[in-house]
Order: structure tokens, then C-alpha cells, then sequence
DNA sequence: AAGTGGTCTAGACCACTTC
DNA sequence: AAGTGGTCTAGACCACTTC
């Protein structure tokens, strides 16, 4: 295994970082994707190539792939090959955005772009985004319709030394597409805070309704790969004709 | 292997209803946990003597057991076996109330019982949990408080049949752990839809606030393992010093 | 020391896709 | 026919808990 693993066989006795051989290989192989050894929608080789390159057996490797499939990192298809899960918007509209009419079928909200600006972060981007006094930011305000009818408001900001040159861009409606194929930072995983909230007058005018009206504020923190935080995201919506779903098992 | 599968090896080409082995063994060991062979906290029989009994490899059993242990249905403990997981507080806790506090830990709320009557199922009830024409259900409100401050009202929907003898009770606080220990019914997964509303008076009477403020309101729909809806349960929360928090992975 | 689950290996054969 | 992932087996040894 050409990656550097603590050596030896399968867990030697008293090892303090013991970790098992299956997590050590989906650790190296999150790392490829995390930058940009494998690119999203990329075939990664075959098991038995992987278990002859890495040094163990086809089964380890298989449980490595299971378990980043299992994160939604990997598609497998049987027959075809295991590929670098891609942030498609199918897939985004699944993992990511939860927001379901009440009747009717899942659909991808479009993007007007109100403003895009880079700015040194406030205290409260700071604290959110783990950054340095003095970092700065790039902020994104959109307003977003499902149907032809506007139902988000959103606030976006994102490290800027993370998205060099997104304030000169034309956002487009999938970000995290363009994070991945664009700045090589591939969103994993998010952290939603979900509160009902009075519209202010600013929004409600966006939004075409009377100030004051209940709204479902989302507070989203996107992570990376590699653990950063990437995006924060506070998105007040209207759920008169929609509702955010969430399974719980 | 007893419960009566498609005998023979390991998938016969071209069966149509093939399943896999340990998804066949994973269906036995819910469904005894389902009509109560198996009781909540029970440890199971080991992996060795599954396989003996089932007649299957030890590997299978293991691939049914942490297919379930992934759903919640079974917790493993290293060195001490496997066991039915609990309907506890705790589990409770975690896997189906999301709210938390702003700032602080994660507690259960206590119940205030407001109300316990039997009757027959309205339209919406009985759409929403899938009964007959003329069924009855057991109908409970209750006033819910964190560290002492009422922040949710809940009107909770059971059919009666499920659950015989309800009505005459004092319903618990933890009613997930009365439905499993009482009534044999393990509720495994649950479905949430998300709004923002304005509280009626009656409502905002009770949790002290003016009527109008704006609430989160989660409609529940908690299915049981055999798959039946066993409970609807609307809450309304009030969301100025907690949030609902939801993990996006 | 004995019993449990956890990891890893090696090998067989099946199901599915592509050529 | 060849290549991929999916399932299943049998066996070894490790890590952890209990006695």
C-alpha cells in the first residue's frame, strides 16, 4: 500500500492509533478525491486492482468501497464499475434540498442572483465559518422560485480563499457543482438549524408577501471532504405550498 | 434455515423473486422482533449459532446483523453480543427529536397531558394513517416544556386498534417505549414534514406567546416495523431559543 | 480461560453490463 | 466472452468483556 499506513498485518496487539485496514483505505482513497486524485464521475479500478495495488485482500477493499458508498462518496454499479459520486443536481435535489411540494413531484428551485460581493467577514461569518480575523468573504443573495414562483430567499457566504475569482463569476443556480469541478472542494455533508421565523419587510417584498409573515429560516453549514467549512447558507422560505421533509430511522 | 425461503444455494439463476440470503435472515429476525419472540433489550443467540440454526455461514448471519444494527433494530457490543435495541430515553432522544437548544445540551422535554379521548377517525385521519372507514383512534394533546419553559403543543393520533386499553390510561411521557413494551408495536422509522405557521389563539394561549407568532410545525407519521403507520402527531414549537437540527449526509 | 463480536484472507460462483 | 460488482463460504486471528 503505497499510501503509508502504520504497517504490519491486521491490528497488532497494543498499537495505540490502531485503526482497521478497511477505514485506513477508505481514509486514502477520500483523500484522492478530496484533491482531485479522482475526479467526480471518474471509474476508480477494479477491486481486485485496488487490492493488488494497495497490498490486501479484495475483501477489505470491498468493505472500504461499501462504506463510502454508504456516505454517498461512491456509486457502484454492478456490471459497469465503482465511480467518484458526482454533485449532479439530481443528486443535490435528494441529499441536499429538502424542500418538497405538498403535492406533486420533487423539482430543483432556479436562481436569481440579486448581488454578489466580496467583503472582510463579520463576527458572526467568523464564528460560523471557523475563519481568521480579517479573512475575507464572498456573499451571494438570491432569490429562488419553484415553479415560477418565488419561494426563497437566500443568504450565501463563502470563504473567499476557497472560491478564488467566484466574485467575478456569474453564479450559477448548483454551486456545490461549481465548488467541485471548479475549486476542487467537494461538499460531503451539511448541518441544517431549522427555526420559524417572521419575514422582515426586506424579504417579504422579495418574496411578494405582507412583512411579518411566518417563513422557515434554514441555517446550513456545508462541509468539505476534507472536514473545512465551506459555505454558509441562510435561506428563509414559504411553506404554504411546500413542506422540508426529513426521514428519520 | 426454518422460516421457509426459497431453498437451495445462493441465488438460482433466473428465480424471480430472488433475495439475498442475509436479506432473507435480516426478514426472519424483524419479523420476530415484530410479533415479540424477540423482546427489546433481549441479546441474541451468537453469530455461530445463528449460522448453525439458519444454516447459513457465519459471514451471512453477520452481513443480516449489521445490515440491521445500521437500522437501529439491534445494537452491538464487542465481547458482550448483540442485542434488540430499546425504545430508552435516550434513543429516543436522538433518533426522533431534533430539537436543541441554541446554546446548551440536548434534553428530553417532560408532558403536560391535556387531553385523552377515543373517538372516530375524521377524514384526515384516516387518510393519513391509512383506516377504514368507521375506525376509531385514541386522540392525546399535551403542552410540552424544555428546562421548565412550554415550547411545543402536540395533538398525537393513534389508531385505537393498535393500541386497546389507551384511552382509560395516563399516557407516559416516553410513548414509543409504551408502544413496544405495551403493545408490541416497535416504531423503526418516522417521516417529517417541516412548515412555518402562525399559531392560533388557542394555541399560542397555551404556550403563552401572542397569537400569529410564528411556530415550526412538524407533522409526524411514525411507522411501525411491520410497516404499518401507528401514529400521526402534529407539534407546533416555538423556535426563539431552540432549533430543529437536521444532519445532511 | 471462555465467549462474544471485529477484522482479514482466499476462493468460489452468481448477476449484470459491455463488446 | 470478458469484465465488473454481489453474494456466500470457511477459516484464521484479534479485541473486548465476563467469569
Amino acid at each position: 500500500m503505497a499510501d503509508g499506513r502504520d504497517g504490519g498485518g491486521a491490528g497488532t496487539a497494543g498499537s495505540i492509533g490502531f485503526r482497521p485496514l478497511y477505514q485506513q483505505i477508505r481514509d486514502v482513497l477520500v483523500q484522492r478525491i478530496a484533491d482531485g486524485r479522482l475526479q467526480p464521475g471518474e471509474m476508480l479500478p477494479s477491486e481486485m486492482q485496488l487490492a493488488s495495488e494497495l497490498g490486501v485482500s479484495q475483501g477489505t477493499v470491498r468493505k472500504a468501497l461499501d462504506a463510502m458508498t454508504a456516505e454517498r462518496l461512491l456509486v457502484r454499479r454492478q456490471g459497469r464499475g465503482t465511480f467518484v459520486a458526482e454533485h449532479d443536481e439530481t443528486r443535490i435535489l435528494f441529499q441536499f434540498f429538502k424542500l418538497v411540494p405538498d403535492d406533486g413531484a420533487r423539482s430543483f428551485p432556479d436562481s436569481e442572483v440579486l448581488s454578489v460581493t466580496a467583503a472582510e467577514a463579520d463576527e458572526a461569518e467568523r464564528e460560523r465559518l471557523a475563519l481568521d480575523d480579517g479573512a475575507t468573504v464572498v456573499r451571494i443573495r438570491r432569490l429562488r422560485r419553484l415553479a415560477g414562483v418565488p419561494v426563497i430567499v437566500e443568504d450565501i457566504v463563502v470563504p473567499e480563499a476557497m472560491v478564488e475569482g467566484l466574485a467575478a463569476m456569474e453564479p450559477p443556480n448548483n454551486l456545490y457543482g461549481l465548488y467541485a469541478g471548479r475549486f476542487g472542494v467537494t461538499i460531503g455533508r451539511a448541518q441544517e438549524r431549522l427555526k420559524a421565523v417572521a419575514l422582515t419587510a426586506a424579504d417579504a417584498a422579495l418574496l411578494g408577501v405582507p412583512a411579518g409573515t411566518p417563513a422557515l429560516e434554514i441555517d446550513r453549514l456545508a462541509i468539505a471532504l476534507d472536514d473545512r467549512r465551506a459555505e454558509w447558507r441562510l435561506s428563509r422560505c414559504l411553506t404554504e405550498h411546500v413542506h422540508y421533509l426529513s426521514d428519520l430511522r
